[in-house]
Parts: C-alpha cells; sequence; structure tokens
DNA sequence: ACCTGAACACCGTTCAAGT
DNA sequence: ACCTGAACACCGTTCAAGT
C-alpha cells in the first residue's frame, strides 16, 4: 500500500528440523500466517500442520486464539516503538513514533483491527508511553498530558486502521492506484443533490498519498496542542453560550 | 418490532410468525441481535430461529453474514446523521456531528469494528459528507477540503471505536467507575523504570469522562485547523530541514 | 511435562426439493 | 418467486491416551 515496509524481518528460517515447540515459535508461524494469509487465514488446523503438531500441543501454550492474536499484535508493536527516534525536536520525535506505528501498520493490516478492539489494554500503554514522553517533552503542562496524548494516540490508531482496510480490500498485490481510481469512480456516481462535498473532494482523495497525508493529520493535531495547551490562554477556539 | 396494533383480524398462537420475511425485517433483527448479545451472537442459526425460518430464506434476501453487518452498520450510521444539527456555528455542528456519531458507537459498539475495518467503502461517504460541509462553513480553502475532513473523521472512529472496546470488554450491564479503577490499578503495576508517563497519568484516566475527552479532543483537531487552515500563513509547526 | 489426534459443538453457506 | 431444512466443509476447543 504505502511504501517499502521495512520493518525488521526474522531472517533465519529453521528448516524441516523437530525444533522443541515454544510459545515463541507458535506465535512467530501466527504471524507469518497473518501475513501472508490475513486474518481469515489464521486457523488452528493451518497452525498445526506448520508446526507439525496436533491442536492440543498448541494449547499447551496458548490459552485460545485470541491471546494469540493479542501476543502478536503486541510483539508487533513493541517492535515498532523500539526504535529510539534521534530527532531533536520532541515535534519530531512524535512525527517518527506516529510513523513507524503508521508503517507497522500498514505491514500487518490485522494488528489495526487488534489494536481497536483492545481498548485500553494489552499493548494500550505502550503507545502512549511512547507518545506520552514526547508529550511531556513539548511542554505541555501535566494536567493536560492525558487528554493531549490520548488524542494523539486515536488519531493515529484512526488513520493507520483506516490506511489499513483499504490494504486489505484489495490485498497485498493489488496497485495503489488502481484501488484509489475504482474508488474515485465511485465517489463520482453518488447523487450530486446529496453528496456535493464528497463530490468536490474526488479529485483529492485520488491523488493523495497516504503517508503524507497522515503526517499532515499530525502537524494539525500538533498545531491544536500547540494552540491550546502551549500558549498562556485558551485561545482560537471558543463555543457558543 | 413488536407489531401490537393489528389484532382481531387474525389469531396468531405463535409470537410473531406470519408477517412475510423481508430484507427489513432481517436488518431489523440482526441489529437487535448485535446491541443485546454482542458480535458474537449474530449467528445465522440464531437469526432463523428469531424470524422463524430456514437459513435459505435469509441467503434469498442477503448475500452473505458481511452484507449483513454492512447494511446494519450503514443504517445505524444514517440514523445518527440524519439529526441535522441547528447549532449556529459551523464549529458548535461539527461538534454535534462528531458527539452524534459517538453515542451512535456507544450504543451500538459493533459498529467501530464494521467501520474501522471498511476503510474508504460504504458509509465512509456519509459521514465524509456531513463533516466536510461543515468544514466548507468554516472557511477552509478548498484545497484542503480533503486532509481536513479526513482528519476529523479519523480521530472521531479511532475514539469512538476505542471508547467501544472499553464498553465492550465489560458488557452493557457493568459499573464504568469498576472498569476504570480496574485498569487504572493495572496500569499502576507497570514498571516505574519502563512506564514513568503512564503512571504519572493513572489518575487523570481513571477520572475523565468520555464524552467530555472526546470533545476535548474536537476541539484540539479544530484549534489546529484554525491554526493551519484559517490563518494566511503555515504557522505554529514547522519541521527540521 | 509435553504431545497426539480423534471427537465435539458450532459456524456460514449451499441446494435439491417443495409451495 | 419465495421458502424449507438437511447436508457440507470448516472452525475453535477439549480430552483420554500416549511418551
Amino acid at each position: 500500500m504505502c511504501q517499502d515496509g521495512a520493518v525488521a524481518t526474522r531472517t533465519q528460517r529453521s528448516p524441516r528440523r523437530t525444533e522443541a515447540l515454544s510459545r515463541e515459535r507458535i506465535v512467530e508461524a501466527a504471524v507469518e500466517l497473518l501475513d501472508t494469509t490475513g486474518e481469515s487465514g489464521l486457523t488452528f488446523r493451518v497452525l498445526t500442520e506448520r508446526l507439525a503438531t496436533g491442536p492440543g500441543a498448541i494449547y499447551h501454550h496458548v490459552a485460545n486464539k485470541g491471546e494469540l492474536l493479542t501476543v502478536a499484535t503486541d510483539e508487533i508493536v513493541a517492535a515498532a516503538l523500539a526504535v529510539e527516534p534521534l530527532a531533536s525536536s520532541p515535534q519530531d520525535r512524535i512525527r517518527a513514533v506516529a510513523l513507524g506505528l503508521f508503517d507497522a501498520i500498514d505491514a500487518h493490516p490485522w494488528v489495526a483491527t487488534q489494536l481497536s478492539d483492545s481498548g485500553w489494554q494489552a499493548t494500550t500503554p505502550r503507545i502512549l508511553e511512547s507518545i506520552g514522553r514526547q508529550v511531556g517533552a513539548l511542554g505541555v503542562p501535566e494536567d493536560d498530558w492525558f487528554i493531549t496524548t490520548t488524542v494523539l494516540m486515536q488519531y493515529i490508531l484512526g488513520a493507520a486502521a483506516q490506511n489499513a482496510a483499504n490494504a486489505r480490500h484489495v490485498g497485498p498485490d493489488a496497485n495503489r492506484a488502481e484501488l484509489l481510481g475504482a474508488m474515485a469512480a465511485e465517489w463520482a456516481e453518488l447523487d450530486p443533490g446529496d453528496y456535493p462535498f464528497t463530490r468536490a473532494v474526488v479529485g483529492q482523495m485520488r491523488d493523495h498519498d497516504d503517508r503524507e497525508q497522515f503526517l499532515a493529520g499530525i502537524d494539525l493535531v500538533l498545531a491544536g496542542i500547540t494552540a491550546l495547551h502551549l500558549t498562556g490562554r485558551q485561545a482560537a477556539v471558543h463555543r457558543e453560550p
């Protein structure tokens, strides 16, 4: 979908050897299956065959399919966040962390569904921590840490999920331009009376670049943080009484 | 739902029998099932029983389970967006639309998963259109319409999805304070060396109000829009070279 | 302790047959 | 055209039995 998803892949693949079954090997096989065949491709039957065992053996190391998915997701996210951003400004470090997550989810679209379904559980603290530190470094007052970081995280996951869904709908092989073209064609056929705005932005949607768009969104949120939490007063946006 | 209106014309012993099977009745039953028993509760077996037919009859009106979910989701979203916001400022109308979606997704948590998985397809244009009109009214230049509206939509769906996931994890009956308390307790047990930020915001997370938090996020994005797209210059946020 | 593999309950979907 | 319901292929999970 996006560019080269150069996310650290495991190199060593042990051939036929009857390496002892372990939690790690199971999760590794699950991730590989998810990446290559999608969410519906992860099956205890296939997993069993891949690992040359029976289902009972897998259940001896993992509680159930849900835990397997949770652990697999956590592993991907942890790897994506493990890269310490070197940029000098907190803003740029936030951009780096955000992009790292975006690319990881783009490379492993099934992670998006899993993260969306987990709420505040599981891997959420990892993400919160990584972004939150930069929010602190930004100079946001401590009382605003939680809202600020949460908004960033929710935008990142929302945008990444949407992007991943697009990628999932066409499969890893398909052409990006074709996909956008097909969608643009659909939008162009919407009733002009009901969808004037959508039709007006068809061109922008057809031509947009996912990563660029995502970064523009991050910049927008950062600008909002600056306006609302880094100046002395509650500027810019005001509500009706 | 309950057809209590027509009485004397026909003596019906069996509860709801008779009424002709239709796409509408099927979708209606599916929504009810999803709302009361969750995503895993929607089954062709149960649906079949509820509607007093065989599976074949349902497949005569609906292509498959996926279509059923898509249509059900579209119905909920359409209903949520049907309420025309009366607020006088575009900002307040955006808040109204956003809150309408948030509440709808909160009431029907399964909608979140469905929307996250749909990408730019299906009901996306509805949401884009509704928010986009207000973005236009805001005075955002046409070239920025797509990014601006997209960011708003992605934040809304991301936040609503996270909220829905939390709700889903405890069930409709459970106590909200208990849930947050339990999560706060979990966070408080994280390694202080690895999670200093997360531990620092435990209190804020325990005490936060979901809707208030969501609206604060909308305000933050609106402030970003104001800063980046409603002033003459590219202010506030600047990148490193 | 770790693994095997048949078996169980359940799922979405199909289809020949009825009206 | 619309519906019936048995049947099919497949799923996650269990468990008595083996080593």
